[in-house]
DNA sequence: GTCAATACTTTGTCATGACAAACTGACTTG
DNA sequence: CAAGTCAGTTTGTCATGACAAAGTATTGAC
């Protein structure tokens, strides 16, 4: 009856596949929504419907869109109905490694290995950490390039019962690509973020003149079950880096 | 059979509260986790077994727990159980503002508007905020203080049709507040987090150093149904101020 | 004794059915 | 004509039932 009702046409739902009903439902909705087949602002069919017409029940329906909403991608309104809001946010902070995030946007990363040893915690790092200080961490720092040019001077400490690694390795890949190859997958990361002045080391080792402003990233990251598994010390060159977050609040 | 198996002892469900059921065991949970009464590490009670000593199916205990499970506080494995991880974190990220975080915080700020003009929008704003260029925007130019000294440089660009404020408003409450109580609330947004010098103006405005380094934020913010908030654009002195973060990530 | 197969526990997924609450719009009434 | 009422639509909440998948513990064979 209402005009700018979009029905969402050709599904295909693979009921063999391990891949939940919910998430193929989902994921069909959302291409869709990005390939801008369903416009922003406009309805999608009410649930009822919807679950008919692809042969699943409404829970499942109603799962696939919940997923969605909680992307931002979607508003529902009771009485009213399901509406496409903003098609680019997906995911409220991603919980990457800045290699990751080059490679995504082509920027030709390069590491350089400055330091790589295991010493025992400092006091800082073992709270940090959550462990009893003395505990032997590997200590890593890293110079990383970005299109040929110095971007970030990174330090970390790992506990050793968490990653072992080599120069190779960390050369090769991202520390988090290391973590998760390792079985440690990241789950639950506190940052703070602030600001200063390089001292004349550190702007030699960046290129940039002393004085310069850095922006500083400090973070402890743990995994699933409260393990702490990295801590790390970052500097970044505030002329060529800055921290891009999209938020969603409920 | 299994020893540290923490029974939920004391439940009262208000059935004809317009609370819903699974939000209600979900805040008895949480309290006891907070309280410590569930200890970190701590199993809980498996699900169909929780779900019939509260008087409630399973899907409504299971929706308790997974609101739960996405605030980082509990974790699940099939075949093992949900236990207490990280009684501490809560929300991902908050969206807030930085008078809010003062106010909590105990450090007494207090506001000095500079600048408050109704423009039409420049290319810049419009394309942040969504709007059609030259579309009317109130402008804000405001000095946060906090413990008396100057904290932060904010600008920022309102469409008129959200919101009308006056000196004395923006004097005695953060523009969230503000934007709150005229029932708009801010659901999304993107941030961009960098740094640079202080230029001579902005030095003397905000009592550093001429070069000193500053934190820069820029936010858009919109509500549940996609219509542009705010475009704020702030300096902050990066020797008293960071930016704290709480990620998790599924 | 060690290793593999089996049984058990617990969470994950899905279906069906029912009623409540919020919003919209048309209709009725003063 | 304006305002309230009422029906229709759509999402929100909740229950019951069933099976699948993953992890753990036990048992049995060699």
């Amino acid at each position: 009856m209402t005009s700018d009702l979009t029905p969402v046409r050709p599904v295909h739902l693979d009921r063999s596949s391990p891949v939940p009903l919910y998430y193929q439902v989902a994921t069909r909705l959302q291409e869709l929504i990005e390939k801008g087949e369903i416009g922003v602002g406009a309805r999608i069919e009410n649930e009822v419907d919807l679950a008919e017409r692809l042969g699943v029940s409404r829970p499942t329906t109603r799962r696939a869109i919940q997923y969605l909403v909680e992307r931002g991608m979607l508003v529902r309104k009771r009485g009213v109905g399901t509406q496409v809001v903003h098609p680019k946010v997906r995911r409220p902070v991603e919980l990457s490694s800045l290699y990751d995030d080059l490679v995504a946007g082509d920027r030709a990363p390069r590491t350089e290995v400055l330091d790589l040893k295991v010493i025992p915690a400092s006091d800082a790092i073992a709270t940090s950490l959550s462990l009893t200080p003395g505990t032997e961490v590997t200590w890593i720092e890293r110079l990383r390039y970005a299109g040929g040019e110095p971007l970030a001077l990174m330090h970390n400490a790992i506990p050793v019962d968490v990653l072992t690694v080599t120069e190779a390795d960390l050369a090769a890949h991202g520390l988090y690509e290391l973590l998760r190859r390792a079985g440690h997958v990241p789950r639950i990361a506190t940052q703070v973020i602030g600001a200063r002045s390089a001292s004349a080391p550190e702007a030699r080792i960046l290129a940039e003149k002393r004085g310069a402003s850095l922006l500083t990233m400090t973070r402890t990251a743990w995994d699933a079950a409260g393990k702490a598994l990295e801590y790390g010390s970052h500097l970044y060159r505030a002329s060529r880096y800055s921290f891009e977050l999209n938020l969603s609040a409920g």
